[in-house]
Parts: C-alpha cells; structure tokens; sequence
DNA sequence: CTAGACTCTGTACTAGACTACGGAGTCAAG
DNA sequence: CTTGACTCCGTAGTCTAGTACAGAGTCTAG
C-alpha cells in the first residue's frame, strides 16, 4: 500500500464516478498527477480537493467559479473570495425572488381552483390563456 | 388583409422569434397549420396559444408540462390542470429550500468572513476545505 | 418583371456537468 | 501465464429551450 491512489479508488474515497475525475482534471480541477506515460496515480489530497469543489457546487458554484476558488485556496487574497462568494450570494438571492414569485403565482391558482365551484371554468387555464386574473 | 399570418408576423405579435414557432410546431405544442405544401398560415388563435406557452413557462412549467396543459385546455379536466400545478407548485418549493439553504450558508461565511481579523486564514476557504464549520 | 424581404427544410451549435463507449494497454492474483 | 478487473485516450451523447445557418423556393411592392 503506497501513499497513491488509482483513478477509481479516488473516485470511490471522494465519492464520485471515475468520469468524473477524469473530466476535473481535463477542465483543470485537478492538478495532472506527476506520474509517467502509464496508468496515474493521484495523492490523497486529491480526495480533499474534489470534496472541496463538491461542497461549493453545494453552495451553486459553477465549475467554472470553483475553478477561480482554487486559485485563491491558498486563502491570502480574502478580498476576491469573498467577492466571489458574494456574487453567488447575489445570484441565489435573485433566484430565490423568481422562485418566490412562481411559487405565490403557483399557490394562489390552486387554490383558486379548490374554491371555484364544479361547473366554473377552470381558473388555471383562464389565467394561462391571459384572462386577467 | 386576411385571417392569416404568416409565421414572421406571427412570431412578431407572439413576441417571440421565428424559429421559436417553428420549434414550437416541431414539439407539437403548435397545430401544423391545414395550409399546403407552400408557406405556412396560421390563425389569429395562435398568437394566443404561444401566450399561453410563455406564460406557462413564467410559471415554471417545462415544455413538456406545458404540452400536457395544452391537451387539457378546454378545461374540462379540472383534476389533472390542479395536479400539474400542484407538482409544479411542490417542485418549486422544494427548489426553494435548497436555494435557502445555500443562501444562508452563503450568508453565514461573508459574515464570517468580514468579522474575521485580517492575520486569520480565510473562513470562506476553510469552510469549503471541510473544516468543521 | 425584378429586387428584396420573407419562408421553407434540415442540420448543427450553444451552455453546464457530466456519462457512455470503443478499442487498446496494464496490473495483480492465482 | 492467463484471466479479469482496471485504466488509458478521445470522441460522442445526454438534457433543455432554443438560436444560427445554408441553400433553395416564394411572395409582394413598385
């Protein structure tokens, strides 16, 4: 037992596909392991680092985000960490207000469904097809 | 002036673009229009229905879903209208608790990043590296 | 009648994050 | 030494809702 792992046991100990690995380390996620021509081999660290990337796409980085945290994993430059962690912040906090207007929108059909009587209309399509209200 | 428009004009009054008609036919969600081999005609009612569409789509609902509504627009089948909706509505409220979280979590590490002294490691990178909080 | 705007069909491309596949090479156990 | 599991690389496909384009045909105003 060496100090290194092959491609599908990091994957199994980071809990993900092999795939996977191999498509971080194309976009650059993962450092290419030092090894030869052959089969690579990948350190221990490499567990950490892709449940790091796991855990800011958790957060809704996009790959390409996480890709600008590791620059700064070092942790010196909190200024750019921080603003790209506000910049998510911003982005989710807008999404949630879309998603808040859908789901009012959503709720005050159905229940204008379950309070119009049986040989009504129903209120959902009139809404969809543009009655006002 | 006749009853008919041709799909540039209808797309204008839709507000949407050409191809977006011609991808809405091709996904059935727009009738083929009885017209001949030659240019396409398409009722005045169609400006509706792609109304419909975007204002479904406002709602969250894929087009797929949409595609279901349409068969029900007639609104006699108040049942299954309540139902999409309805799965529509749990869909999207569950979309909303994952964006809370991520927000609050978000939240949290600016926060803890502003009240953490200059001289300490960056919590925002610690965080992600799987430190325990 | 002709120029130019519009329309036709079909295919390919976009974004994002993988997932699948083919064919060859490599490694470890028995 | 063989078997079978694993790995290599590159390409291609998945999903959604369109957008872009090519090359040919058609319609309309002047």
């Amino acid at each position: 037992m060496d100090q290194t792992l092959t491609i599908g046991r990091l994957a199994k100990a980071a809990q993900v596909g092999v795939e996977t690995v191999r498509y971080y380390q194309q976009r650059a996620l993962l450092p290419k392991p030092p090894g030869t021509g052959g089969v690579r081999r990948y350190s221990f660290a490499m567990v950490e680092r892709i449940r790091f990337i796991k855990r800011a796409q958790e957060l809704g980085f996009s790959l390409d985000e996480v890709a600008s945290l590791l620059v700064l994993e070092d942790g010196t430059d909190r200024e750019a960490i921080r603003s790209l962690t506000t910049a998510r912040l911003v982005q989710v906090e807008a999404k949630l207000a879309d998603l808040e207007r859908m789901r009012d929108s959503l709720r005050h059909l159905v229940s204008a469904c379950e309070h119009t009587g049986r040989d009504w209309p129903c209120p959902i399509i009139a809404s969809l097809a543009g009655d006002r209200e």
